[in-house]
DNA sequence: GAGTCTCTCAGTAGGCTAAG
DNA sequence: CTTAGCCTACTGAGAGACTC
C-alpha cells in the first residue's frame, strides 16, 4: 500500500494511486470494452431517473467498512474509487489510518465523487452509498447522490443467476470475468483485520484488504465493459444458453420482442431441462397477454411433454384456453380429464383435485348443453 | 335482466440474497 | 447484525359471459 499522505481542506489522508493501462485485461475481459459501451445500455441496467453518462463519466465505487451494520456505528475506512482517465484507468484509494480522519476522507471522497456523473457499484443500492450518505450526514456535509447510479447487483441476478450458484461480486468474477483471487481475505474478516490494526499501527493483513479492495474496482469496471457489450451487439449464438436467457430478462423490461429473441435463440441452442421449462412458460405468459392464444397452448403442451413431475399450471392454462377462447368444450374436457388422472397419479394435493374435480364438472354441463360439436 | 361464475390485472406481502 | 431489489404467491376489484 505505497501511497502518499496528502492534504486535504480538512487534514491529512492516505491516498493510494494505482494506474493500468486501458488494454490491462482483468480476467479475460480488457478495459477498452469500457469505452465500447453505449450510454442507452447502461440505462437499460439502471432504473433511475438520471440520464447515463458514457462510461468514461462514472466512478466505480467500492467501500470496506467496519462491518454491516449500517447505521452511525461503522464507518468507511477505505474507499476504492476507479475512473478512465486518458488512456488510463486509475484506481484511487482513500484510506483513514485512525478515525480521527474521517473528515479528511470525506472531504477528498466529496472533491472526487463531485467530478463524475455517476456511480457504479455492487449492491451499493443496499450497503455502500446509504453507509457512505450516513456518514456524510454525520460529517455535515451534503451527499452529492443527485447522480446516476448502475448497481450491478440486480443486474447480474437477471443475467447470471440461472448458471451460477450465487451472485456474490467473486463468483461471478470467477466465472464471468475467468478473473480467479489468490491470496483473497474473505469480506468478513475484514473489520478485524482494520480494528487489528488500530490498536497496532502495524500494517498486518491490511495490503490484502488493498489488493481486495482494488479488485473490487477493477473486476466492476470490467464487468460494467462485459454486460454493455453483451447489450450492444445483437443475441449471439456463441453465448451460452442461459446468458441468452438472462439477457432476455434484461430486454423484456424495455423492449419485450428483442428479449423473445433471445428466448428464442437460448432454445434453439438446447436449454436444460428445468430452464427450458420456465423458459417456455415465460413465453406462453408473453403470447397470452398479446393474446396469441394458439401460439401459448402450444408452448404449454411442449412443457407439459417435457415435465417429469405434475404440475397444475400448464394443464390449468391449456383449459382455460379452450374452454374460454377456442370455445371447444370437447378439448377442454380431454384436457382436464388427463390432467386430473395424472394428478391422482401423482398423488396432488387435495387442492389440487378439487380445483380440477371442480373445473371438470363445469365443462362437463357445457358440454351437455352444447353436444355434438 | 339479475345473479353467479370465471378470468384478469394491479397492487402487495413474504422470502431470498448480496454487501463488510 | 441492515437494507434494497427481485421473484413468487396471494388478494380483491372489475369486466365479461353464462344461466335461468
Amino acid at each position: 500500500m505505497a501511497g502518499a499522505v496528502e492534504e486535504t481542506e480538512r487534514g491529512p489522508l492516505l491516498v493510494v494511486r494505482r494506474r493500468f493501462p486501458l488494454a490491462h485485461v482483468h480476467g479475460d475481459q480488457p478495459l477498452t470494452a469500457l469505452r465500447a459501451a453505449a450510454p442507452e445500455c447502461l440505462a437499460l441496467l439502471a432504473r433511475d431517473g438520471f440520464p447515463p453518462p458514457g462510461p468514461e463519466r462514472l466512478l466505480y465505487l467500492d467501500t470496506e467498512t467496519t462491518g454491516l451494520a449500517g447505521g452511525t456505528g461503522t464507518y468507511a475506512f477505505l474507499v476504492g474509487a476507479g475512473f478512465v482517465d486518458g488512456a488510463e484507468f486509475e484506481v484511487r484509494q482513500l484510506f483513514m489510518r485512525d478515525l480521527d480522519e474521517e473528515p479528511a476522507l470525506l472531504a477528498a471522497l466529496e472533491g472526487l465523487l463531485r467530478g463524475f456523473e455517476g456511480f457504479v457499484t455492487y449492491n451499493g443500492a443496499g450497503f455502500d452509498l446509504p453507509l457512505l450518505e450516513t456518514r456524510f450526514v454525520l460529517g455535515r456535509r451534503r451527499w452529492p447522490g443527485d447522480r446516476f447510479h448502475l448497481d450491478l447487483l440486480p443486474a447480474a441476478r437477471r443475467l447470471w443467476s440461472g448458471r451460477l450458484a450465487d451472485c456474490r461480486l467473486a463468483t461471478v468474477e470467477q466465472h464471468v470475468l475467468g478473473f480467479a483471487r489468490e491470496d483473497d481475505v474473505p469480506g468478513a474478516l475484514i473489520p478485524a483485520v482494520y480494528f487489528d490494526y488500530l490498536r497496532g499501527k502495524h500494517p498486518g493483513e491490511l495490503p490484502r484488504v488493498f489488493d481486495h479492495n482494488r479488485h473490487d474496482i477493477l473486476s466492476l469496471a470490467a464487468l460494467t465493459g462485459r454486460v454493455a457489450g453483451a447489450l450492444t451487439r445483437a443475441p449471439d449464438a456463441a453465448l451460452p444458453a442461459e446468458d441468452l436467457v438472462g439477457l432476455g430478462r434484461l430486454w423484456e423490461r424495455r423492449d419485450a420482442e428483442r428479449g423473445e429473441a433471445c428466448y428464442r435463440l437460448a432454445l434453439t441452442l438446447g436449454l436444460e431441462s428445468p430452464g427450458r421449462e420456465r423458459l417456455l412458460a415465460r413465453l406462453a405468459w408473453g403470447e397470452k397477454r398479446r393474446a396469441r392464444f394458439t401460439a401459448a397452448r402450444t408452448l404449454w403442451e411442449e412443457i407439459v411433454r417435457l415435465q417429469r413431475a405434475f404440475e397444475l399450471r400448464p394443464w390449468e392454462e391449456m383449459a382455460k384456453i379452450d374452454e374460454h377462447r377456442r370455445r371447444d368444450f370437447a378439448s377442454a374436457h380431454a384436457v382436464v380429464s388427463e390432467a386430473l388422472a395424472r394428478a391422482r397419479a401423482a398423488g396432488a394435493a387435495e387442492v389440487v383435485l378439487a380445483a380440477l374435480t371442480h373445473r371438470l364438472g363445469r365443462i362437463t354441463r357445457r358440454l351437455g348443453g352444447q353436444p355434438g360439436r
